[in-house]
DNA sequence: GTCTATACGGCGATAGAC
DNA sequence: GTCTATCGCCGTATAGAC
């Protein structure tokens, strides 16, 4: 009987647009846009390069993608906490939409990819969708959730500090003492959780 | 009698690394490292592309001396307002750095310069310089300005909020009402001047 | 101190076979 | 659905003149 598995598998479409945008996330979120080539999202999916380009049209198509998919996840995400956990306590909401975004951290691409969306504002395609994105987190923090403007902003900061420690990489750079303290201040007590999973990463 | 001033200068070279690192922090303020081509930057400093190279050896090298300027920079401003403040009463600290990062807005190119150098954490290279510029802005809080740990993370978060929505460029896009609204939380009474400035810049 | 000319490599994208 | 081959551009870096 011939083997079952070929090492070139041939994969329904839809399945293997999954796994290059998950890739894609990954390398796009450490890299950057024009940091990431198409051959390296490629490897990291297993297939080759012109298939990527193939599949998504351009690079700056794929990119986009990436960013509203993970735009979408982060929302629907939110969102899902505040069905769950209700609008009468405003202290429980805001602790629990803090401990989801935390929990985020974990899906690493995701909250990469769109800090590294946010620092391309300036280019003239992806930065109209980097702020839309931005814009609509913030109306699910102010609208859906109902937090007053000063929880909105110290919500959105604390989430900025936290994106920028992760793009930083000091998790898996701590020799320094400070570091520590750095990743202390930013994640509360999960940052020892944190440094543990990016050393398995 | 002859023209004194030909359109190819000759410039000490003290004062032309200057004004290269100048347009070299603008640049690489909005596009990001690898988004940032050589010939961009000695376009915008008036001189050709290899002399930009031939100046600072490779573009890596170039990048990371505008990282650490920017660096000093910002850690010499921050000292500067604790020496005149002075320790005393916290909170007039706190608020008098507070406005003068704000103020560092203006100077366009400084947090932006750091900011996508924080986006770089995962380069082999410039990662440790990101992280080490990062811990020591972090140390200059704690230990200079002597703020206690949440008055620490309070500061970063904040100033990480105003770098990413500055890396936005949401104060040159501001079409939507809910913009402005992000710009107030971010920058708070000073978010009308930022936009203004933003438009002529 | 500064330029022009150019070598060289890398990357996104296309063509076309299986 | 997926690959191999390959084109053409662009960007960094070098050589060498003035």
């Amino acid at each position: 009987m011939p083997a079952e598995v070929p090492s070139k598998e041939r994969i329904p479409a839809a399945q293997r647009r999954e796994m290059v945008l998950d890739a894609a996330a990954v390398e796009f979120g450490s890299r950057g846009y024009a940091g990431t080539t198409t051959d390296r999202i490629a490897r990291a999916a297993g297939i080759s390069q012109p298939y990527v380009v193939r599949m998504f049209g351009t690079k700056e198509e794929l990119f986009l993608e990436t960013v509203t998919r993970a735009q979408e996840d982060l929302r629907r995400t939110v969102q899902q906490v505040i069905a769950e956990v209700g609008k009468d306590d405003p202290q429980a909401l805001v602790r629990a939409i803090g401990r989801t975004y935390v929990d985020l951290v974990t899906d690493r691409p995701l909250l990469r990819v769109l800090m590294q969306s946010f620092l391309t504002g300036t280019d003239p395609t992806i930065g109209p969708v980097a702020r839309a994105g931005f814009l609509s987190f913030f109306r699910v923090l102010r609208d859906d959730a109902g937090f007053d403007p000063d929880r909105v902003r110290e919500f959105l900061a604390q989430g900025m500090l936290i994106n920028t420690v992760l793009a930083l990489d000091l998790h898996r750079h701590d020799l320094d003492p400070d570091a520590s303290a750095v990743l202390t201040c930013a994640f509360g007590d999960k940052a020892a959780d944190i440094v543990a999973a990016g050393e398995t990463a």
